[in-house]
DNA sequence: TCTGGGGTCCTAGGACCC
DNA sequence: TCTGGGGTCCTAGGACCC
């Protein structure tokens, strides 16, 4: 147990987490919601996000919506809105970048913010910054801390009261309430932030990070996953107090290398720094959707597919990437997965260069009669397009001319929307949409499309070709 | 947790090379 | 042809996260 080891001098983690925060975008955004118990995950038809008033009524993560109307008959459910979420989490990480420049953009709701240069360099500029939205009473109620000497970092108090500053900001300025946790390591940090929700600020100085621990499954702990619970757990370790206490010989002997640095972090020594520099890039672009009811219509299936690989290469394309290999797949009712993984002749962010070679698996794959319910691309091995090399075999070339083709649709798709243009092949997907009972979000804009007299509608018809 | 959609990293083991 | 030792690359699959 290295708990306030006094070789390394603690570091202020701090982890910030909406509470129920795309639930809580929408009051933000439409305040007559506020007190009520609202519900987002429509789409889905269960319940992603809730309101602490729709909780206290018995709503839980992942109910069915059917359930919830039961039991909560005056819910407002309402589909996702993930423009508005990124919206708010912009304005999230833009707001604790007034406190500390490294800021780990973790999730849509979520991020880390390592306040040790500016609590080294000081609270008197934080103080005169007249900007910073905190409320200076609270400054000066601040407690202080009960510390040891190895928790010098936060035995000030200083570290506590920029917390609470940063926390007091984001609440008054997005209308929603986030719960904070303090710590030396980001994993010690999210057990604070996890520990009382909502509107919580937990700190936890390394000499009572075994208080905390001790209060915890081994499987609460960020990245112990079911799996790895279950083996602690035949090794008699219950809780996270009894991870962290083992021997690290006892643990490099029994876990691989994510585990051990678990294990380091919640005894305090940092193996998992801060990203601040944001995504540059991806590994992998995937998109799948589900469509309820379940189809066996081998063409529908097909379309469905195509409009995957469609979205697929615009974000590929937006990010300047291409992709060498393919995996696609169909999903049963029983959710069993029929894939395959396919090696493109050259890299590429074109959707006929894959689609050309999926024809091709697709009648295989494709049983009749299997009801299915989603289909699904990932571009694997993504490699910046611009790096992409000409080859020998003309195949390049062949593509260039479509990649000509293609800066012209996500220019089009720019001005008039991302769905103005499409292939003939994913017609029938966009027609119809995934939701056939829903029709709640592009299906239904674009099924307008062709219903209206505008321009936008000579844009899309001339495309349904064989190729555009 | 009866199951949506989007990611990452790690390891073991085989192929191949010197 | 055999034996020994060591390296790299790639792939499949697992586990975890939000």
């Amino acid at each position: 147990m290295m708990w306030g080891h006094p070789m390394s001098f603690p570091r202020a983690i701090l982890h910030i987490d909406g509470d129920s925060f795309f639930a809580s975008c929408e009051v933000a955004k439409n305040p007559q919601l506020r007190g009520k118990p609202v519900i987002t995950g429509k789409e889905r038809g269960i319940v992603s996000a809730c309101t602490y008033e729709a909780k206290a009524r018995g709503v839980k993560r992942g109910m069915r919506l059917f359930e919830v109307r039961k039991i909560c008959p005056d819910a407002v459910i309402l589909p996702s809105d993930y423009e508005t979420y990124s919206l708010f989490s912009e304005r999230m990480y833009k707001i604790v970048r007034r406190y500390t420049p490294d800021v780990e953009e973790y999730s849509i709701d979520e991020c880390f913010a390592d306040l040790t240069p500016t609590l080294k360099n000081g609270m008197a500029s934080h103080q005169q910054n007249s900007d910073c939205g905190c409320n200076r009473n609270f400054l000066r109620q601040a407690k202080k801390m009960t510390a040891t000497q190895e928790d010098a970092i936060f035995s000030t108090g200083q570290a506590g009261m920029l917390a609470q500053c940063i926390q007091q900001t984001l609440e008054c300025e997005l209308g929603m309430t986030f719960s904070i946790g303090l710590s030396a390591t980001k994993t010690l940090a999210k057990v604070g932030s996890k520990w009382n929700k909502p509107h919580g600020l937990t700190m936890i100085p390394l000499s009572e990070a075994p208080r905390f621990l001790a209060a915890l499954s081994v499987g609460e702990i960020w990245g112990i996953g079911p799996n790895t619970s279950a083996y602690l757990n035949k090794y008699g370790i219950k809780t996270a107090f009894d991870f962290a206490n083992k021997s690290e010989e006892w643990v490099r002997g029994q876990l691989s290398k994510p585990y051990i640095e678990v294990w380091y972090e919640l005894n305090g020594v940092i193996k998992n720094e801060l990203d601040t520099k944001g995504r540059r890039t991806y590994q992998s672009i995937s998109k799948t959707k589900t469509f309820t009811p379940p189809s066996s219509d081998a063409a529908f299936i097909y379309a469905q597919l195509s409009k995957n690989v469609e979205n697929a290469c615009i974000k590929a394309r937006r990010w300047k990437l291409a992709t060498p290999e393919i995996f696609f797949f169909l999903k049963t009712q029983e959710f069993k997965y029929h894939g395959c993984e396919i090696k493109l002749p050259h890299p590429t962010a074109t959707p006929q260069d894959m689609l050309r070679e999926i024809a091709t698996y697709y009648p295989k794959m494709f049983q009749k009669g299997v009801p299915y319910r989603a289909t699904g691309i990932t571009l694997l091995k993504l490699t910046d397009s611009a790096a992409a090399q000409l080859d020998l075999f003309g195949s390049v070339q062949k593509s260039e001319g479509l990649k000509l083709v293609f800066d012209s649709v996500d220019a089009i798709s720019a001005k008039y929307g991302k769905h103005a243009v499409f292939l003939g092949s994913s017609f029938e997907a966009m027609r119809f949409g995934s939701h056939l009972g829903e029709r709640g979000d592009e299906a239904a804009r674009v099924s307008n499309l062709f219903k209206g007299e505008t321009s936008r509608r000579r844009l899309a018809i001339p495309f349904l070709g064989e190729v555009y």
